[in-house]
DNA sequence: CACGATTATATGTCTAGACATATAAGTCAA
DNA sequence: TTGACTTATATGTCTAGACATATAATCGTG
């Protein structure tokens, strides 16, 4: 959640309702310092007397800066600023075509190999297929302004995702596809760096041996392993940005 | 934030209140599937009929669906259940001595080269000063079960962080002081991969030519750059790991 | 002094109302 | 048909209460 992002437009100065001015006005100073971690933010009736409110309004600021982990609430003890959390981004990693062409280049699409089968050995591991079935196993390039972007090799599990089968691969990126077609609950990235083997500096259009970022990611349904991928990016040309808020 | 974690324990078993039992049968409507993208959720005045409780208890539920992005809701129009978010990652990216023995490893630091000194062009470039100041520059290498984990490059501003002239680099690592001592609102990590230098090889014990993970991170304190540092990882033997949940 | 029982209190949740406000939908005139 | 005006309605915020519950602080006892 991102907290201090409710005002759409700076320059419009129109009043905020009163619990957010509450709650940014804590927010502020926690964020300063001038309630550092451990301090004891004022009680709930001194909050409702020092902005003439009742105690629900004052609750519902305090209760949100508490979702957002910025305070820590104790009964009978109060509400206490909690100490810097660990580091933790927002990471960003959005459908490949929405973030080239978010950043106003070209997207292209090859698809390179695509085939339906039966699991191998190697396709169960990887997906966590208990027992046999069908998978479309996908290897495809993403470029933007025609230069090579990233590289994919995907696998589909079709007894999670049936529907997979009749989609037209040659045509949609299957990320692009999934997002769109598959609700998931669940997913986990890795991310690595390796060289390039032969195979990627290829389709990558770089020399063997430069570095590559490794995106690995699996996505569930409620515990069904969806998809799993793996994307090979340029490693020096690439980059993975997260920008966010602390405490 | 992350929902429907909540729950402590989940043999506990005990009766959650109402607005969560609320909050949970909707979202998990709408992560089966049941209700997909653009499916209206029942008024607020159909859900107090539903749950029979007052319209704040299904507002304060609904409220904080629509703050953690999983419905929309519009005036007039209703609460609709949104489009699947573009993946995004909670990315712990926590202090390296938390992350190293929360591993059950054991922690090892060397400071290699720590110096005070008035920024140079490229230092101030690096933390984006505009006028002339002292910084701090550290090298340093962590290490697990005494291999090498990770080596740190990093600058500190002086002067938006005077305290830092006093803290003993040599014993504790500048990452986990600073994590202490000050506080931070805004940071940005950029990762990426790159091929090891002869330096950094040296440094950790690996292959010149081998792939390396570099993170890159500010960090800023309302306005003012804070720190700059740049982690290499054996890009072979480190991951960064985000599980994450999402609609 | 140590430890258990009691009490006071701040938060957690909930109610049954209220008015404000944005806007979808309907109405009517050009 | 189109555009402007009106209206109905669902959400947004708020109030002044209520009881529940966890727990810090106090008190009493051995």
């Amino acid at each position: 959640m991102s907290l201090a992002s409710d005002q759409a437009r700076p320059g419009a100065a129109e009043k905020p309702t009163l619990y957010k001015r509450i709650r940014l006005d804590i927010e502020t100073r926690i964020l300063t310092g001038e309630w550092p971690p451990g301090h004891r933010i004022p009680f709930e009736h001194q909050l409702m007397a020092r902005y003439r409110c009742s105690r629900m309004t004052v609750n519902k600021a305090l209760s949100e800066l508490a979702r957002a982990d910025l305070i820590e609430r104790r009964r009978r003890a109060g509400s206490f600023v909690r100490r810097p959390q660990h580091l933790s981004a927002v990471l960003k990693i959005s459908d490949i075509r929405a973030e080239i062409t978010a950043l106003g280049r070209s997207y292209g699409y090859q698809l390179i190999d695509c085939r339906r089968r039966t699991a191998t050995a190697a396709d169960r591991a990887r997906l966590g297929m208990s027992t046999a079935g069908k998978v479309i196993a996908i290897a495809c390039r993403h470029s933007a302004d025609n230069v090579p972007f990233a590289v994919e090799d995907r696998l589909i599990d079709l007894s999670t995702v049936p529907e997979a089968a009749t989609a037209d691969f040659a045509r949609e990126p299957p990320g692009s596809w999934l997002l769109h077609h598959v609700p998931w609950t669940e997913a986990e990235h890795t991310i690595s760096a390796v060289v390039a083997d032969d195979r990627t500096a290829k389709a990558l259009d770089i020399a063997v041996g430069a570095p590559c970022l490794v995106i690995d990611r699996y996505t569930w349904r409620s515990a069904r392993t969806v998809t799993a991928v793996r994307l090979h990016y340029p490693g020096e040309t690439h980059r993975l940005v997260a920008r966010f808020k602390g405490g």
